[in-house]
DNA sequence: TTAAATCATGATAGCGCTACCATTTGCGCT
DNA sequence: AGCGCAAATGGTAGCGCTATCATGATTTAA
């Protein structure tokens, strides 16, 4: 249980109880750990065993030291919502664990503010940095890390730009399927509320319904079209908009789910029960998603995923810069899935 | 920038580096960096001015080496809001950083589930745990715990339990002049959403509010309080049962935010304006008490504090069991603020 | 004043791991 | 068989820090 027993003769197995065990040298059972190569498979087995018997798991502040490896890395971000940044850091947590590495949380305002924060990284020593949501889609704070020569990752970014790695979903596709599915369900009038304007991700969610729509062989009137900004509030007032006329939507669709929140709170305040009378869907599964009535359908993004694939990379990136080894800058793109739950349904012949 | 320049000579300050400078021994200067006694204040001071002028910082990968002092902290929890989660996390992860100890994230479905994850924590070899919310007013939990003598520190533990330690803030307090606040507003009639049945500190927000009126010389009628159970959906429930009479109550306390979020949403489907109309009011400031509209006017606890200093707490009560100190529990109550934002005014005369 | 306790500091030896280089082993080739 | 070359393995020396004990400086008690 404790860690400690007394300074020495403690009850820790080391990478030499793993090597008496085997009957190899404390070398062997390094390089079998690390993966590398010129072990012969043999013996790379006979110590995975004993690994095993032992139940040894490697000292992450001793190999630190040994390999004077310790990234510092920080992650900055500016106002997500707060069930996206628990969802990241805790995929950011567990990987982070295992990498053995310094995590430092630095929370800016906006791009704007990015400026400064960068800035204090830079002082700070920081190795790389992890740039989730609407981060990572500035142009502002990527220039100002790559003039820096600061290695880093974008999650959730948006903007095809191939000039630095980024793990993401693929928005287009998300809405994509997300309008085929109401279509599926019979919906032939589904209004859409945008996300903000200079969201880059914002546009490929809108194009994604657009082409489906499209595809479909159905028009999508302007007037089924209302600008969002991401907020609850937003949502609120752009699905007054949408509904509050005869000829109404019988489905709508918000980039996010803040905004299909707010659209369900309009919808009831006109009196219109979802789904019966109006489907409602978001985009995000953020918790908002479960914490309105009805639940919100909506699109999921494996978010702990992502983020614990980001800091992977972030460590390869640094890696080799350490090393002088080129680099490539990598689009790892991941699944989302749909989910359904009770605010949206087939629409009723009524 | 990287802290590795090659094998040796890096560029990174050492104890060695400070000590040179100062002309003591190193074993001086870690004496001096730990707060250790037996030095002398003129040394110190020498010593502290070198670490300032030569920006040195600690490697804790070092540190916890040579103690051999890695305590590994799981963090166990149960579907808390993810706000709360989010905060919580952000506290923890700078205390850890600080400290270099392992952390480790468990999830668990509820008390039941927590069983066999604390199973699983007692095989990975943990140190010590970290209860929030949810998870620190069960005793079950608890209990398990306890027979397997792992130290633990609870997280806004209602339950006044005094035999482990926990970091909370005076729920019933906080009821008290948050209610108390209501009344300055001149409301009379104030309606209440209680929390959940099993939940302690529930009840506490609900004495402390009974207490509020009572001072103020109002009576609670049965009829305005309702029952709730932490969730938007009961919270819409009950303000159903509060506000849909002609004599209603021009305000509503809820005891959580979602709750009051709810209640804001059946206000709205209810024709009423809020504030103007009723007056709503939630408990926790979690994100979601900004997202709704109008934002809600709320208690807040200092969530990453708290987060931060159980952490340091659990980490002395791990160092006392491994020297064989005793150790008495400590039941820390941290200050809690009212955050008045537009879902409450004063009452108007109309 | 002198022995004994106390304090301030230093020297040494690792914590568990890996970088680096030395050595051994295996194997294909002439 | 003997050579060379590469693959496989081992030995050594720290990474930065602190536990421990040893030492010299200072105070206290008698």
């Amino acid at each position: 249980m404790a860690r400690k027993v007394g300074r020495r003769g403690g009850n820790i197995v080391t990478i030499h109880d793993v090597a008496r065990h085997v009957g190899v040298s404390p070398m062997t059972v390094s390089r079998v750990i690390n993966g590398e190569k010129n072990v012969r498979e043999e013996t790379r087995q006979k110590v995975l065993a004993s690994v095993e018997a032992l139940n040894y798991s490697p000292n992450m502040a001793a190999r630190s030291l040994a390999t004077q490896d310790v990234a510092r890395v920080a992650l900055l971000y500016s106002n997500p919502s707060s069930a996206y940044l628990s969802e990241f850091l805790l995929g950011i947590l567990e990987q982070s664990a295992q990498s053995g590495c310094q995590l430092t949380i630095e929370s800016c305002d906006g791009p704007e503010g990015a400026a400064s924060a960068i800035e204090k990284l830079k002082t700070t020593g920081t190795d790389g940095v992890i740039l989730p949501a609407p981060l990572s889609d500035s142009t502002r704070v990527a220039k100002a890390l790559k003039d820096l020569n600061i290695p880093f990752v974008g999650v959730a970014t948006a903007r095809p730009a191939v000039d630095f790695t980024s793990v993401s979903i693929d928005d287009y596709k998300a809405a994509y399927s997300m309008t085929k599915r109401l279509i599926a369900l019979g919906h032939r009038r589904i209004g859409f509320i945008k996300g903000h304007p200079n969201n880059y991700g914002s546009q490929l969610r809108y194009d994604g319904y657009v082409a489906a729509m499209a595809k479909a062989g159905l028009e999508v009137d302007d007037s089924d079209v209302a600008q969002g900004y991401f907020t609850y509030r937003s949502g609120f007032d752009a699905a007054e908009t949408l509904l509050g006329r005869d000829e109404r939507p019988t489905a709508i669709f918000a980039s996010n789910d803040d905004m299909a929140a707010g659209a369900v709170a309009t919808a009831h305040r006109l009196g219109l029960d979802v789904p019966s009378q109006v489907s409602i869907v978001g985009f995000d599964d953020t918790a908002m998603a479960t914490m309105v009535w009805p639940e919100l359908t909506t699109v999921r993004q494996p978010i702990s995923d992502m983020s614990a694939l980001a800091l992977k990379l972030l460590l390869d990136q640094i890696r080799a810069k350490r090393t002088g080894a080129p680099y490539t800058p990598i689009r790892e793109i991941r699944d989302f899935s749909l989910i359904e739950r009770q605010s949206s349904a087939a629409v009723s012949d009524a």
